[in-house]
RNA sequence: CGGCGCGGGCAGGCGGCCGCCGCCGGGAUCAACACCCGUCGGAGGAAAGUCCGAACACGACAGGACACGGUGGUGGGCAACACCCACCCGCUCGCCGGGUCGCGAGCGAGGGACAGUGCCACAGAAAGCAAACCGCCGAUGGCCCUCUUCGGGGGGCACAGGCAAGGGUGAAAGGGUGCGGUAAGAGCGCACCGCCCGGCUGGCGACAGCCGGGGCACGGUAAACCCCACCGCGUGCAAGGUCACGCAGUCCCCGCGCGAUCCGUCGCGGCGCCCGGUCCGGGCGAAAGGGGGCGGGUAGACCGCUGGAGCGCGUCGGCAACGGCGCGUCGAGAGAAAUGGCCGCCCAGCCGGGCCCCGGAGCGAUCCGGACCCGGUGGACAGAAUUCGGCUUACAGCCCGCGUCCGACC
RNA sequence: UGGGGAUUAGUGUAACGGUAGCACGACUGAUUCUGGUUCAGUUAGUCUAGGUUCAAAUCCUAGAUCCCCAG
């Protein structure tokens, strides 16, 4: 529950990943996107000190072998640049089709879509609560996640 | 050497750093499958398309018949197949300008059209049973004219009748070519080719060869319905199983009769319900339940999940596909889904330049090819999803092996 | 992953195995001062490659693309 002790890690293993289709529909209700190039990033603070990550690649994007060579450059990505960048959100991130990139401006577009991201969920929090606690993300990712599924229909 | 064809193999390599998944071992922790450390392993020849065949699981012990679907030369291989091998037959091409044989390559869903039905548009007289539009003939019979030695002869008509050669239509018109024959013709006769029937020989067989007979009746289409033979139950790992969590019910249908009775039941007949598309058949039922519709809840974890018709080598059998035996060997198991990213060097290949050298052409200037050096560029198609066997499709290039590169006769 | 369906002109759709039609559109011309309407005419197609058949949009095989469904 201590953030990163002395050497930062550039891991990514299971516990950084969105795994859950209700994970997924959480970040895509709270509705905050950023667009950088060929990436659509959403976000949603987790209460968690550390951010996670989801993917979503179309098939439009290409045969297998290419989706799965944008997911790990998306991946390696996050990886590099998640030490340097804000934690504490659920980042899922869709990719439209496009011509093939390199790892840099992957790692450009994403932390430039996730400072992005930061800032408007702080803007928000400032004009909702004011003085208030700064974020609670554990109710409100759970109760966002909660409300989702059974109050979202009507 | 090169071109073409066939078969087999590879699918960039090495190093450093940062990462991902799994097995095992160790550590930390109250404990752990979570965390830390370490060893080892970690995409393909097509992993693809999902076109066939199986294994396995459930449904009812998956059994019989029908329906439906599939397959279709023969023999073999295989767990099985629509796959593979060998052979047969047919067609096409090459060796040659033509023919025959032979060799080579390619293609073929290649059983049955006297079991039945359907269809064959347009054109054409006629499209399947024989017929006759233009036509040919008119020997024989008829009519007319004429000659006559009174026996008959000659000419005409195309009425009866004979014919299917030629024309024409068509994808296809009831064997083909030639000779004889005839009034004209026709397998009417003959020769060769084709076809049909029978026999003998060879072959496991498909079939082939030879001999004899028959003048010949048998159109096409079954990837049209169909017939025959053989095969196939359905659904699919999101199959299916275990655990956890969670919810709310409601509506409809069925739930028999007779007899005996020691009142526990038993027998008989039917009935009802359920079970594959239907039937046979099977199971359940007697106040205990069974089935269906609508609605509601959960969609988390684990097992299935990778050692198998497995792979490699040797040897034996077989033309081969493949099989027997012996030895060796373990090569991914993810789950919003791992097997990667960056950097450096090197190697094929491609582009540009240089030029001492080598080979070829030319009288020659020079040109072409190769080797060498420098710089640039720098890997195709493509990503396991229950697992195998095939098929099909995509693919930069490289390596190895084999075959072939002017057949005989007229 | 498994299952089902479709593909005909620029678009939407017809067609017992026998000449590929129809509507809208586009283009040209006429009518009009111009445009529209109307009239006449033209254009252009069976997803691709093989096979069966005398003959294929249709039948068979393989491939391509798109859509839908289950979970």
């Amino acid at each position: 529950m201590d953030a990163a002790p002395h050497p930062p890690r550039f891991t990514f293993r299971r516990a950084d990943r969105l795994t859950h289709a209700r994970e997924f529909q959480a970040v895509y209700k709270a509705g905050v996107r950023k667009v950088r190039g060929p990436l659509i990033v959403f976000a949603l603070p987790n209460g968690l000190p550390r951010a996670r990550l989801g993917l979503s690649v179309g098939r439009r994007v290409g045969n297998a072998v290419a989706r799965n060579r944008v997911k790990r450059l998306v991946r390696d990505a996050f990886r590099l640049e998640r030490h340097a960048l804000p934690p504490g959100y659920d980042l899922v991130v869709s990719v439209r089709p496009h011509e093939p990139v390199g790892l840099a401006e992957h790692r450009a577009h994403f932390s430039a879509a996730w400072r992005a991201l930061d800032k408007e969920w702080r803007r928000r929090e400032q004009r909702r609560g004011g003085g208030d606690a700064p974020i609670d993300p554990t109710t409100d990712a759970s109760g966002g996640a909660s409300g989702g599924t059974s109050g979202g229909t009507p």
